[in-house]
DNA sequence: AATGAATGAGATTTCATTCAT
DNA sequence: GATGAATGAAATCTCATTCAT
């Protein structure tokens, strides 16, 4: 049966090179500005088979979006070392992170255009990918951290993984759409980041119920 | 000139009518089914007479937009008291901008994603409407609670403001987008709601330098 | 309401500039050969707007026939004259058919083909536009003619018009079709047209039923 | 040489199982449903080799008309009787033609639909096969009649053959695919078959030149 | 100003046909 | 020979935007 697996290897090459000729004109001209006709040329293919390979333009920007997650996690991956402290690691994560949106700000903006799409993730009951993959890790270190007391948190671990995660997100897409905003107010980027993580710093190792909070809204 | 002024009111009120057209095809239909012969249709005003009052799509998507700011400025505004500390200001106006995203879903729900979407402010000012209008009564009031000693944190004001704004709309984007990823952590709004405060509130009076960080990317 | 009126006008106008477009490439290229884009180039239109007068290609092409149809409805009003008998009136209807087959060989070739076709009249109920509006008219000549004595068949007259039609159109389509195929057995055109009046005179004239037919399939 | 033979006999066969499948989905489908993939998976073979057996899908087309045709053929040889008069054998050939086109209104629908379409015979015999193989035949029979007294006409054989074929498939093929037209106007389709007749019977047998014709178009 | 037909660019679909393996 | 992925041409659809009236 190796005939069968050598097609199948083929076609997930050839559906990787149409996915890297679509990330090019993507990241060249934009996401409105990018014509299906522009990704098979630069496919060097025909419109047609990329229809073989993905139901419309928005599946293959879906599939950049998962590429430029493939590339996070390795960033998380690498960010990590098992002898570093729980909240050494998290904190690690978190610079990762910055990195990534800085060295892969095409892939950043892409998957925060594609956060904000209403795409139809058909039946697949996919969700969103972004998080999936990523979130057990957070929450296994943040476990671990509050195991080892490296973080000493009373939040659920879940919980404060998905906060984190939130908020830096959002912080990381002010930072990487409206540079220009942000220096009108003369902040500096470092600055931001320092200020992100000395807010959260304390979050994270916050001893329980400071203040307490009326949430009534 | 009374004619004028009558002309331009009436202008001004056609406008309106558009945007009200706009916004209901947009809430019901989103932002991808949406058409300007929808808009058309309910505005019951031809194709065209949309693009004399605005120039494209994308116009009228912020037009919208402009009136969700506006809204939720008057959630802000209502939320602050002269009697209350500016720290518990804060925490007001955070609260206000969770009721705004949940009482107003479809005004965030299009702000959020017209804040990813590559608009072209064209020569207008470059600047993001979203925060110029809200963005110096933020910072006015952490400014003021750094001086009665409300607010601790040694973080320049502006930095603060928008650190706590960015942080915020991306725990209330996350809530808002994808509800079920959260539910899939059995994860409860009130919880998420909860836990940010806590962390934000911890940096807001956080003692200065409480850790040395290594912000080495 | 003589703007709504001109519009209209001018839409129709359009719609047979368009046909005639269409008319010149079909032609030219024959059905197969014909694209949308030749048409569209033809009429010195957008492809968009093709569509925006015609569902699709076939209903272009059945707008051609239409218009053969009503070609062939002059030649047939030309032909007739209270003067003659009836009989003499279907004679020289016949000639009339032939003569269009021949001096409208395009048309009689296209109307050929979009019978053949399974076109879909969609709901409204047009049935066969060919037949439907030349129909009575035969009918009722040949009624006449049964009333003045000028023609003798039994038959009744919607019978023998659908009869002579056929019949008719049967000879004409071999000959338009497969010249070449007549040529191999040396039939000249000529006769065929003579030899096919020959027949349906008699039929036409015949005394009641002159033979008896046993019809048992 | 078994070998070769066998083999050509295997393709032989595999050829007429592709035409199987095709008649199954041309007359399922339809003309214009019918796709290369459904005959492919019909037949249980790829599609690719369709294209072994023919050159394209008219070809298929066409062999299934060549099909239909020696159906028709067996229809016509068991229709005549050498016990019978000529004429007598005409008649059954006629009724023989009506039988097929009712038993196997499938090919008769595919037949007609060829018969309209520029199909391209190529390099090989300029004729129309629908005639080629039937004509002599009829041809022979009205030669042996008009030698026998049974059929009078002066008109030559092959003349008359082709109008009595033409004459007869025009009737058939408008009971074929106009049903309702006729029924609106409560025709029946036994009158249908029973005017024609009357019509070309006394068309066979006609006295020369009953009436002088001005065939002047 | 208002209209809505026309435009044109691009997405998507559909398939017959070809081709490398 | 057999396969089915790839091709490419054309149809069709969708809309934002423009333009003549």
């Amino acid at each position: 049966m190796g005939i069968a697996e050598r097609k199948e290897r083929e076609k997930e090459q050839r559906r990787n090179e149409i996915i890297k000729a679509a990330e090019k004109v993507f990241f060249e001209k934009g996401i409105k500005g990018a014509t299906m006709d522009d990704v098979a040329d630069t496919a060097e293919l025909s419109k047609g088979t990329l229809y073989l390979y993905f139901n419309n333009k928005e599946d293959l920007y879906y599939a950049i979006c998962i590429k430029g997650l493939s590339v996070l996690n390795e960033y998380f991956l690498k960010s990590v070392s098992p002898e570093k402290t729980s909240f050494e690691n998290l904190f690690e994560i978190g610079k990762a992170y910055i990195r990534f949106a800085k060295e892969h700000a095409d892939y950043f903006h892409v998957m925060t255009h594609f956060d904000a799409m209403d795409y139809d993730f058909g039946e697949s009951s996919d969700e969103n990918p972004h998080l999936d993959d990523v979130m057990p890790f957070f929450i296994e270190i943040i476990e671990k951290g509050q195991k080892d007391g490296s973080v000493t948190t009373d939040l659920p671990a879940p919980l404060m993984a998905h906060l984190l995660w939130t908020q830096t997100t959002g912080v990381l897409r002010m930072m990487s759409a409206k540079k220009l905003h942000i220096e009108s107010y003369d902040i500096k980027e470092e600055d931001m980041i320092l200020g992100h993580f000395r807010i959260i710093v304390d979050g994270i190792n916050a001893n329980p119920e400071p203040v307490s909070l009326n949430l009534e809204l």
